[in-house]
DNA sequence: GAAATAGTGTCTTTCAGACATTATGTT
DNA sequence: AACATAATGTCTGAAAGACACTATTTC
């Protein structure tokens, strides 16, 4: 093992998020163009390099997120999704990114980040049909992070993070159908979600608008689902291999 | 965002192994003894720094299972877990690691490696419980390796990653059960074993042992269980926090 | 009343959990 | 025969999927 930590050839290391959201019936992410070379005018993660030498990871994701979007990471989903480091995915040398998935409701706030960058939400599925428009390997990241998005709405109450605080279950129903890209039955999904423990908090308030008006409940208390609320099968794929492994 | 790479913080950047194997009715872990300081004379997780600037993590990860264990990474399930990068994790620096999960069949080789390092396998139960075995923040990355695992065995078929190339159904249930630290019935499992489509192909071989000879299978194509083997629900917890979150 | 949306109920099928019995080898 | 382990079968209850109906609002 190394004596001295100044022998080994270090990386420069970068923080990315991907911020999701549903917004306008569609699952969408925040993209910056970029204003420098290398990819020059086409999409990307937000994030940057790690600046302070003392600074750890989920904080620096953390900071970034508060730039980007004014928000206080407490009030969102944040968590690491993995590390990405092929040798050539940064012209400009070896950098390593730590890419970080963040879940929120459709709030009004991002358009004005902290910086210049124009940020923009964009339909993850427009993004990845034309991966050109990505700048580095972020089509991968973005991939990967949607792949966790929906692994998440199966095991956890994480569906609620793309809620506001109050809603309905349509809404939130309507949160999984966009991110599954699948069509769910609302009284069995209704069934489920009110019958899961600590999943809803009813608020006793009601929405007003077209038809009957929808009962509207906050956050429960609980984070896991147990048993989990399953994609249906899909049966074009025989899950062969998801090129997991090695 | 940066002009000049070289402007930039850098820190070193390493790859560790959390080798997992069912070995001796236990979940066993690779580990290393520490020649050097700092930590030496404790345990810490077999790995290294990057040292090639072309090199993939993967392939570094590939490579120190390669050195370490001897066998070739194709035949082994082999995943990145996360990137690891608080600030005082190292003494001796900013080190950032990307910590990789292997899963293999317990081999009689892992003992001599391609260094002078001793490596041992240890069961994570007794590594875990007492931390202070162990080096830098490795308790952290075990659990979070052993966690993965077992929630790998309910999705996945990795489960057969643990046995070698012919196995019978009681060899499988007794991997779930160790990795699970859960009771089994033979009957449930072994008729949810082999409906799953592609999980298992029999060999038409049987084992020869003590009782009943028992049918040989061999790993199937499916790689992913539709619907999941599922855990018990662990009534104990109620699913309140597992920490995810921010 | 018509339209729109919310909420409840029922039937069926699938699957997990619990448990008993039979099968096939060794000593 | 005794023992050990494998394999199959049966019953039950929980939950998913499919589907019909009732409820409450606005226009």
């Amino acid at each position: 093992m190394a004596q001295n930590l100044k022998q080994r050839p270090q990386v420069a290391l970068a923080v990315d998020l991907a911020i999701l959201t549903v917004r306008d019936s569609k699952l969408q992410i925040l993209l910056v163009e970029r204003a420098n070379e290398p990819y020059r005018g086409q999409l990307a993660l937000p994030g940057g390099f790690i600046d302070t030498a003392d600074e750890d990871l989920d904080t620096a994701a953390a900071r970034e997120l508060a730039e980007e979007t004014g928000l206080a990471a407490e009030r969102l989903h944040l968590e690491q999704l993995r590390a990405y480091g092929s040798p050539g995915r940064d012209p400009r040398g070896r950098v390593v990114t730590v890419c970080y998935l963040a879940l929120m409701p459709d709030l009004p706030i991002p358009v004005a980040g902290g910086d210049a960058r124009a940020a923009r939400w964009e339909p993850v599925d427009a993004v990845l049909a034309d991966g050109d428009r990505l700048a580095f390997d972020h089509r991968v990241l973005i991939a990967d992070a949607v792949e966790r998005a929906q692994g998440k709405l199966e095991n956890t109450t994480l569906g609620v993070a793309f809620c506001p605080p109050e809603f309905t279950i349509s809404e939130l129903r309507r949160v999984y159908e966009i991110v599954w890209r699948q069509e769910l039955d609302p009284r069995n999904f209704h069934r489920k979600a009110t019958s899961v423990d600590g999943f809803l908090e009813p608020t006793g308030r009601r929405t007003t608008r077209g038809g009957r008006p929808a009962a509207l409940y906050r956050r429960g208390p609980a984070r896991v689902l147990h048993p989990p609320l399953l994609r249906g099968h899909n049966h074009s794929d025989p899950g062969q291999d998801k090129g997991d492994g090695r």
